[in-house]
DNA sequence: CGGGGGCTTGAGGCCACTCAACGATAGTGG
DNA sequence: CCACTATCGTTGAGTGGCCTCAAGCCCCCG
């Protein structure tokens, strides 16, 4: 579902985002399966690989040195790649993928098809962490995640409040009073008590409050 | 100095940054010059061409509904673009680009280097509006345009106090509050009352702020 | 049943925002 | 050359939204 590349620090391409047919076709190794919480890789290593997210979820974020957090996406880049809940992926030798582009004018588009996008949502989450207020913030997010999770009527998050916090530039308090807020309003439901299964019940009015 | 490209509200492909030799030899096609404050496009235009500033300095900006605005760069993509100071681009057709590319891989890598680099600042920015106090977004503000400005010992910013806000998420008081505070503790000093002209006086205490 | 993790909820505080006044600068026209 | 004006920037006082700290609930798993 999600991809990623990792690189160097100071090392130039790095990607993410779904690869087309025909990168596909060319480059992938083999598959691999993290656990829960496994750190695939951090910034300091060699990182000569690329991952597709084959099954699962994963997360990439950067770290202040006081331990501050900020999640990217939930599918990143060249921070650090781990898995939030079990998760496949296939991987493949980033140099073998820049080789195949020197000389494939395609698979370099589908490359740069996937930053793109990856850009296109990192202007929008800007935009989001910049100027919007905890409750635009976290109507934006369940819009997001119905609209990747497929929308079954009942959507089960794959992460924790602290993460979405941390994606939102909030803290798991603030995410928890704003949803409890859209709750109380009727906009959203929870099934059982544990809260990670959300149902939508007014989309109208959630997308109201992402302006 | 700075490059970017439109596109239509949904379509794909969106660059920006500094083009290698390569592509800039095959597609450039005119210059133009746009006076400071003028629009060179809105997301809803056809959107045809790709600029490349030759001189001066852009802002690239998303708006929500209410007017609250963030700045994603002051080189940057997609959304609005527009001159800050009097600006020259060079342009080319968008579609002309995209074909060559095509059919060349190195013009591809060309745009997909500057497209990973645009996503790597956008992370670094992320970061910066999630997590990072008023100073500490200053600071950083600070050091990367010294960086940028190729260090002459006296900066002289090409842009507005409320630019530098929407660009940091904040407001213009908080930025000239920190910048007092800054310049109050030794670490930055103002030449003329103007203000625009600032000195980095303590390059060690200022990095410190940036975690 | 005890313990721990995830989540919610409350009370209080702080940082950045809002509103407002004022100083400085640059551009304009008499 | 000097008002006149608009724009930009600084500074102050007060507010408010989100954070911090803390308690308590629910559920899973031993």
């Amino acid at each position: 579902m999600f991809v990623n590349v990792n690189a160097h620090p100071g090392s130039r391409p790095r990607v993410l985002g779904e690869l087309g047919e025909l990168s596909r076709a060319r480059a992938i190794l083999s598959e691999f399966k993290y656990d829960k919480g496994t750190e695939i890789f951090g910034e300091t290593e060699p990182a000569d690989y690329i991952y597709q997210v084959a099954d699962g979820a994963v997360r990439s974020y950067k770290l202040l040195s006081d331990g501050r957090r900020q999640i990217g996406a939930f599918h990143l880049v060249g921070d650090i790649f781990e898995a939030i809940v079990d998760t496949t992926v296939r991987l493949m030798k980033r140099r073998s993928l820049e080789h195949v582009a020197e000389s494939d004018a395609l698979v370099a588009l589908d490359l740069l098809n996937m930053t793109t996008s990856n850009l296109q949502h990192a202007e929008d989450h800007m935009l989001l962490l910049g100027r919007k207020t905890s409750v635009e913030r976290v109507a934006a997010f369940l819009l997001e995640m119905d609209r990747r999770l497929t929308g079954a009527s009942v959507m089960v998050l794959p992460m924790c409040r602290r993460d979405i916090a941390d994606y939102l530039g909030l803290t798991l308090e603030t995410v928890s009073r704003a949803l409890s807020d859209l709750h109380g309003k009727g906009i959203l439901g929870f099934l059982g008590q544990t809260q990670r299964q959300i149902v939508l019940l007014d989309r109208v009015r959630l997308a109201e409050l992402d302006l």
